[in-house]
DNA sequence: CTGTTAGCGCCTTCAG
DNA sequence: CTGAAGGCGCTAACAG
């Protein structure tokens, strides 16, 4: 049933040894290796993984740790993730973490248990106890207080930007709407730009940052409008939080994006071929995914790495915003 | 630096046995498995599982091969079958095929080198020649010609409710929207359900079929739409088809569910906490998932299975149907 | 109950 | 260049 590497040398008339030669670094006599090789096709012979793996000791698999997958940000990065991997030969494990640090635990001790490699994780739990620099992982959006190698996009650039945008047409009254949560990450950045950007060039502002999980914030969105009414202008701090304000205003008969004007953070894209949904900070999710790979590759490879990697941002205007000529 | 069984053993001072004892099915004096617990907790023992595969040839991890991860649709799906992967404790490698046959075969060798116990996979490819029935596969929504397992919603079905719906709702001529590959899958059956039902129920109908991948859609549908301007229902094969029929109604005029009513299929969410799309025939993603899950896990362990499971689906109304006393 | 031992499939010396 | 043999870490069967 099961064909070994001994069923392969016994049919080739060799021994098992000089099989494994021609599998991998092979100095084998021409007609010795063909013999071999016909073996292999023959009895259609697939070398073992753990075999292989208890000697070799690398796995070659890696895992992806998100909150969920069902949610177009993180199905977008994870698609390119695998994409990398896969270019790379190595396998991806995914994890649904949904703030389950218990969850993400079990994956780092896969690392110790030779199960993978290493770890990419978007990851807002207390996990920073079991991280050690010995452990190889690559942390997306969230700088630990060790040192973590961690890649991320510029998200002090994308509020100055999103104040600079809003300015740009026209606004005279903006405001940030976003969520936070007590775990520090680097999104915490787009509010501090955003409001020094605000002082910088005295526009008035106003926030509203609410601590998740937000519990009504169809209400709280609704009175704030409503005690601000003159703000025509709105960053908020991802482009779900974005959606959301859109409806919000929509139902307060605001229009958008005449009325008020929204930019979101992100780029969302519910799919692919799919368009933006709203005017955004676009994070390259390409790119940081692509280095996140990468880094990790050269931790496995026991390289020396760069700790920090910020990547830009860009502003891509959609329907929630105002045509500027440029 | 590597601790292994051998050194745990020897630090509680008992052997190996003992030590492999307590970690599986132990039946060891209470006192000595204390002792080795201590060295196990001490060394900061994990086992390998590398050696562990090798004995046991099982991996407690399973592929899922999707087209791609970044759609809702799929997302949602990978979702759940991570979710019921965990509660089995079995893990998840991710594949985003894009219609890649190499790469799906590329899995299913990994079943053959040990790396994984069996796949689960939507594939529209062809990969028929690489499935045999001892192969651990479940598929979704296509059904390979061999006796190979496969979940599915009920698309018959669907069909036959969508055509219902829109006639309940006053539907006096409908046609049926979609794309079809040469690769046969099950999703053909609800064009089939469709053109029955409307058979039967003879009401007036049309279809249009296209090929993919689709070229200028917008276009085929304005031309369609042009030419049957009487039609005031529409069946769409998926949600998505349903946004673009649905922005392609708005630019001849025609508001929607006023004029023309359009219901999808799938019921895709962007993601967990967001609304559907528009009024679909919803597919149980959860029950297909776990249904899926479990049936793997049947073939693994060697269990007889049945090779045929068809999940209800079920209309749920949104915005782009009339409301209907019910 | 528990220590010892024989492999699992493969790779890597080590002699020939 | 090639066959034989040891061992990677673990489990299971076999004696004590």
């Amino acid at each position: 049933m099961k064909v070994t590497i001994k069923d392969v040398a016994k049919y080739a008339g060799v021994g098992v040894g000089t099989v494994s030669r021609v599998l991998n670094h092979g100095s084998v006599k021409e007609t010795t290796r063909h013999k071999v090789e016909a073996a292999i096709k023959k009895l259609n012979y697939q070398p073992n993984t753990y075999a292989r793996g208890l000697k070799a000791n690398r796995t070659n698999t890696i895992a992806l740790i998100i909150p969920t997958i069902w949610h177009p940000f993180f199905s977008e990065f994870a698609y390119y993730i695998e994409k990398y991997a896969t270019a790379m030969g190595v396998k991806l494990f995914l994890c649904n973490a949904n703030h389950n640090s218990e969850k993400e635990y079990e994956y780092i001790q896969m690392v110790k248990r030779n199960k993978v490699d290493g770890i990419i994780g978007i990851t807002y739990s207390n996990i920073d106890q079991y991280l050690s620099s010995h452990l190889p992982f690559v942390s997306i959006d969230r700088h630990f207080s060790e040192d973590v190698v961690y890649v991320t996009a510029d998200n002090e650039a994308g509020g100055r930007i999103a104040v600079q945008e809003l300015i740009k047409r026209g606004c005279q009254s903006v405001c940030f709407i976003g969520g936070y949560q007590q775990i520090p990450n680097e999104t915490k950045k787009r509010r501090q730009a955003f409001e020094r950007t605000c002082q910088e060039q005295a526009i008035s502002y106003s926030i509203l940052d609410l601590e998740e999980p937000i519990l009504d914030l169809d209400k709280q969105l609704t009175s704030f409008f409503l005690s601000q009414p003159e703000i025509d202008g709105v960053f908020a701090i991802n482009d779900t939080m974005a959606l959301d304000v859109i409806t919000c205003l929509k139902k307060l008969n605001k229009s958008v994006p005449e009325d008020v004007q929204v930019i979101g953070f992100d780029g969302q894209k519910i799919s692919e071929h799919a368009d933006y949904l709203v005017s955004s900070i676009v994070q390259p999710i390409d790119q940081m995914a692509k280095m996140a790979v990468q880094r990790l590759t050269e931790i496995i490879d026991g390289k020396q790495v760069v700790k920090r990697t910020v990547l830009p941002v860009k502003f891509v205007p959609g329907d929630t915003t105002l045509f500027v000529q440029t």
